[in-house]
DNA sequence: GCGCAGGGGGTCG
DNA sequence: CGACCCCCTGCG
């Protein structure tokens, strides 16, 4: 296949480091002039930053541009969103100046819950190696300038994942989850199609929860981070536990911090953008 | 250098 | 609430 470019304004809302850092993804690297490469779907794309260009080149089965607006999710306006986010408060005005940056990408839902199951209890080296590893054994092997690169293995292909494969791959106790809600997708029993159509925030949110593996946190992220593109998702865990304990809460005990009173805050703060406001501050005080 | 302890984007029972 | 698998990191 051949190589494809597609070229845009960089404008105020788009920073390598800050869609591929704030913790969304694992399949993006930087590479040594400072560009990022990842795969996605069955593209391998490489971004970077030319002075107020962004390029965007790779192997695409479809058109490049199209491909690109839709994961990079360059049609939303985040000027706007973060103007109206800058005006709640200094602390959103601060974290937004930090990350200003971030875009919300648009992944596959399939790689995101898998993605994020293994994220439980777990750190983001050892869940990018565990998801390429995954990607090398059961997915597509794509070359581009010579390096082999992997799709992410379809729902049919990791369902050719026994228990103690995945376990050899280093998953660890993650190994059932991530087999477990492999057949429950593959069969059905959770309809991914039907998931994309469904209204309801929580009923959607109730069936991810059916998944093994898929607690409070992991569904938010799903929710948050998939083409699902819930931004009234709000993940809870540590990080955002100290920030929203810091900077609204101020109880003396950090870890004593109820989240129901942290999901309460949000959602009277920053209401159907609270995912997109967790996503900066998170980013902010990570970074910070 | 290498060996070892500590901990990590939670979930489950 | 405690265990959980194990790679990665950092320190001695």
């Amino acid at each position: 296949m051949q190589e494809q470019t597609y070229e845009i304004e960089k404008g105020n809302s788009f920073e390598l480091i800050d869609i591929f850092d704030c913790g969304q993804c694992f399949r993006w690297n930087k590479e040594m002039d400072g560009s990022y490469t990842g795969v996605f779907g069955s593209n391998v794309i490489n971004v970077s930053v030319k002075g107020n260009r962004v390029v965007f080149k790779g192997i695409c089965e479809d058109d490049i541009k199209k491909v690109c607006i839709d994961y990079f999710d360059l049609n939303r306006d985040y000027e706007k969103i973060k103007e109206e986010l800058s005006q709640i408060d200094d602390n959103m005005k601060t974290s937004i100046e930090y990350g200003k940056g971030i875009r919300i990408l648009n992944q596959d839902l399939w790689e995101t819950i898998i993605s994020f199951i293994i994220s439980a209890n777990n750190n983001i080296p050892r869940i990018k190696g565990i998801i390429e590893r995954i990607s090398e054994k059961y997915g597509k092997k794509i070359v581009y300038n010579g390096k082999s690169y992997y799709t992410f293995p379809t729902v049919e292909e990791l369902s050719k994942a026994g228990v103690q494969d995945l376990r050899k791959l280093g998953l660890g106790f993650r190994d059932v989850r991530v087999y477990e809600t492999t057949r429950m997708i593959l069969n059905k029993q959770v309809d991914l199609e039907e998931l994309h159509q469904e209204k309801n925030f929580n009923t959607v949110r109730d069936t991810l929860l059916i998944l093994p593996g898929v607690g409070p946190k992991v569904a938010d992220c799903i929710l948050l981070f998939s083409t699902l593109k819930r931004f009234e998702a709000f993940p809870i865990d540590v990080w955002v536990r100290r920030v929203m304990n810091e900077l609204y809460i101020k109880n003396v005990d950090e870890t004593k911090v109820n989240k129901r009173d942290i999901e309460k805050i949000a959602y009277e703060k920053f209401g159907k953008l609270a995912g997109l406001a967790q996503q900066y501050l998170f980013y902010w005080k990570r970074g910070a």
